[in-house]
Formats: structure tokens, C-alpha cells, sequence
DNA sequence: GGGTGCTTGTCACGGCCTTGTCACAAAAGC
DNA sequence: GCTTTTGTGACAAGGCCGTGACAAGCACCC
């Protein structure tokens, strides 16, 4: 999962702010309700990856929305954090009855937040899945995070992984910059486009022998070819 | 797993008989205990593959037996549902906290409670399967919990013990903290990630030479490599 | 019961690596 | 030759990770 969307419902705009704000700053995309009315239209027009939902709320209170959407096989399956008043236990245990995935007492710091969230994530998503990509000689394996020409290992960052991962996946064909800057980087960023040609550069740099199998495509973009290393430079006349 | 035994620890004689029948007629072995004296003598005379255990219990409580069966590292791995009454939810936040894997409020069907079994026995499976674990010169004996590299023994906290037993039946593979909070800690608790990198530190110090086969893949997470030894630092660029 | 030692989760600090950007050089196309 | 496009070295900012310190929880022992 990418950017996460998080539905959080908090009738106070200071503490709903805060929430969003360290959620965005931290990879997830919050949307904000005020009270339990809105949030019931949020839920009905898009499904979020979780919710976060405060007890006390005007209109529907928490405790009602989350057993409606427990009951409801649409939102069924979506986590619920609730969040409930400092050191009100029956709330916590009535929140708990009522389906919620996990509570956190306010105050709570950011770091308890996130935690908590991820940690609710995490348990929804299977084991990533094993695939080992392989052009010519050269071989990406995504469960180990490892990369070999002819049997060599290359070391390569971060970013430079993700590139060549996908360049792999789409082989022989010319990728523009603003293309790999939303595939590789994530379609939200502004980043200048000049930035691909550096990466693209290291990359090389970290492939060595197989360097040329990253070709330029002058006005168009870049392309990973099996076919470049034998082509690699024909006579000049 | 063929029959998985079943420790059941209930003090009522007709609920532990209802539950032992469904246990058995479904493939399980039950045993029961009706206090935890006899529960802990059960647990020291044969470890079970699954522990059912009631909360209200004469003598030692449920809370207490499940923490210092957590806390041991011969019965640390055993599974454990708790069995609450109903509307006494505070129980289950502190079952849960005591290191229960799941709980169940009384009464549950049958359904459910083969449901919740199969979720938690099929979540622990890879612990079971093997007894010796050796990558290179690396040894790790579940059953008598020792560690070992070049013949030369080694000590580790139950921790380190459980994260290099997760990592070496999974070697040679990337592991994001996350995936390890939620195999080797267990998916119910709330750690920082952070905290999972000092736990590869305590246990790369434990390892002494073979630290360098725990393995930083900076950006995705940690990973037990047997060739790590050998390709000290690759070139680079 | 209180002390002691071990284990464990958290934090803060610091260092190193990564990364996005720029400016300029080089190359390609006309 | 001139313009446009791409390669590249340098660099500052930020992120990621290793590490020492510390406090809380717990078992064990006197």
C-alpha cells in the first residue's frame, strides 16, 4: 500500500489539524469529519484503508458509527482505531465490543499514533509477494533485495533499486522522466525532472558492465534493453 | 501438524468436557487441567502445540499463568487464548496485554472456537517445523534453545533467541521491521520500529564473528545472509 | 519484603549515506 | 555554428541507522 488513506473523525478542528498534519508528513492521506453525519458521507464515497474515530462526537456518536459499519459488509473489513477521553476505561471496553481494531487513550503522542496505525495495517496485509525479475544477465530478486550481472553482485541505494525494478518489469520499452517520476518516486512528488537523468546516471554507475543496458532515448526518455549490450556501439564510419 | 495437542484450562467440569469432545472430534488432542497447579504441571510435563485458558480460575489466575508462560522461554512460543466471561472486556485488554494471542467471550459456539484455533495454530506454524537450524556455520537448536557458530557456543537473550530464529528459517530474504514487530514480537503489540534495530544490535553482539551475517539493507530492513561473511564490502561504482 | 540482576522498550545523539538540485561540460540534431 | 538535450561533478539538506544510556518490569534470592 502506497499512501494509506486515513478517514479521521474529530470534532475539534485544532486536534483533527494536528492529526492530518502528522499524518500527511508521514506517507499517509488523511480526509477530515467533523462529526458523524459527514464521516458516514466519506465512508459512502470512498472506502479508506482505516479510520480513526473519536468517542465523542455531536450527532452519531462513535460508538454508533463503528457498530454501523461493522454490521455493514461494505465497511466491514475497514480497521478502526478509536480514540477515546483520558483514563475512560468503560469507553475503551465498549469501543472494543463494538468492533474497533484498537483504542488509544488521548493524549497520545504522534509516535503512539503512528505506531498504532501501522501496526493495524500491517496485520491486514499478506506476505509480500517473492518475484525475481531477470533480463539477459541480469537478475533483480525482490524478496532479498539482492541484484547480480553474470553472477556478480551489485550493490545499489535505495532509489536506484526501485528504478532498475522497474524498468525491469517494463523491459524494451521507453519510459519519459515524468513517467518514472510517478511509478518509481510516487505520482504526489514534485521533483525536477533533470533529477531522473541523475539517478539514472548512478544507476549506471552501479551496474558496471551492464551499464549500457540502460539506453537514452534522445527527446523521449530511457529504456532497459537486452539487446543494447550487443549493439553497444556500432562502427563509427 | 497431525493431532495438535490442546491444553485446556477450565475449572468448570461441564464447559472443559464440552470443549474437549468438540476438540476431539475435530482432530485435536485436548488435555485438561481444572486449576492452574495442574495446568503448570501439564505445561512442565509436555508442552502442547495450544493453550485454552480460562480467566477465572481458583488458585493462580489466568493473567498470572499466561505471563509467566510468556516469560519463559521454554513455554514463550505456546500459543494462548484466553476465555473471558462475557461483558468482562476489561479482561481481554489485559489478556491481550499478558501476551494472549487471541480471546474469546463466554459463551462461544464450537464454530468459532475451531475458527479462532486453526487462525492462531496457523499463524505459529513456521516455529514448529523445524528442530535444527543451521545456515553456514551458524546452529540453532529449538529444542534445547542453544546457539552456536564454528562449534563455539553462544548466549543470547530469549529476544535475540526468537528474532535469529525468525531470521534464519527465513535467511538470505528481506525483512521490514514491521514484518519482523509482527513475527517475532507477535501482532498485538505496539513497539516502536526503532526498538528493532536495537534488538539487532544486542543479538549481532551476542553472534561475536558472525555479526556480520546480520545484514543492514538500508532503506528495507534486516536480512541473515551466509554470504555476507565472504563479500566483506562489493565494490561500489 | 526488599534488594539485586537481567531483560526490554525508548530516547537522543551523532555519523554516514542518500538524494535532489544546480552549474557546467559534452553530445546530438539542425 | 547554434540550439537543444543529456551527462556529470559537487554540494547542502535530510534521512536512516548504530549506539550508549536509562528506566520500568520482572524473576530470583536472601
Amino acid at each position: 500500500m502506497k499512501q494509506p488513506s486515513v478517514l479521521v473523525v474529530e470534532d475539534e478542528p485544532a486536534i483533527a489539524e494536528l492529526i492530518a498534519v502528522n499524518l500527511r508528513h508521514n506517507g499517509f492521506r488523511p480526509t477530515l469529519a467533523m462529526d458523524g453525519d459527514s464521516a458516514q458521507r466519506e465512508i459512502d464515497a470512498m472506502l479508506p484503508d482505516l479510520v480513526l474515530l473519536d468517542w465523542m462526537l455531536p450527532g452519531a456518536s462513535g460508538l454508533t458509527l463503528a457498530r454501523r459499519w461493522r454490521s455493514d459488509p461494505r465497511t466491514k473489513a475497514v480497521p478502526i482505531i478509536m480514540l477515546t477521553a483520558r483514563g475512560d476505561e468503560a469507553d475503551r471496553v465498549a469501543g472494543l465490543d463494538a468492533g474497533a481494531d484498537d483504542y488509544m487513550a488521548k493524549p497520545f503522542s504522534t509516535k503512539e499514533m503512528l505506531a498504532r496505525i501501522r501496526a493495524v495495517l500491517r496485520r491486514r496485509v499478506p506476505e509480500q509477494s517473492t518475484v525475481t525479475l531477470e533480463i539477459g544477465q541480469l537478475r533483480l530478486d525482490t524478496a532479498t533485495h539482492r541484484v547480480s550481472y553474470a553472477e556478480q553482485s551489485l550493490k545499489l541505494g535505495p532509489t536506484e533499486f526501485k528504478l532498475l525494478q522497474y524498468l525491469m518489469s517494463h523491459a524494451e520499452r521507453v519510459h519519459s522522466r515524468g513517467q518514472l517520476l510517478d511509478k518509481v518516486w510516487g505520482d504526489h512528488v514534485f521533483i525536477e525532472e533533470r533529477t531522473v537523468d541523475v539517478h539514472i546516471k548512478r544507476l549506471r554507475e552501479a551496474l558496471g558492465d551492464a551499464a549500457a543496458m540502460v539506453e537514452t532515448v534522445r527527446g523521449a526518455g530511457y529504456r532497459l534493453s537486452a539487446q543494447a549490450l550487443n549493439t553497444a556501439t556500432p562502427a563509427r564510419g
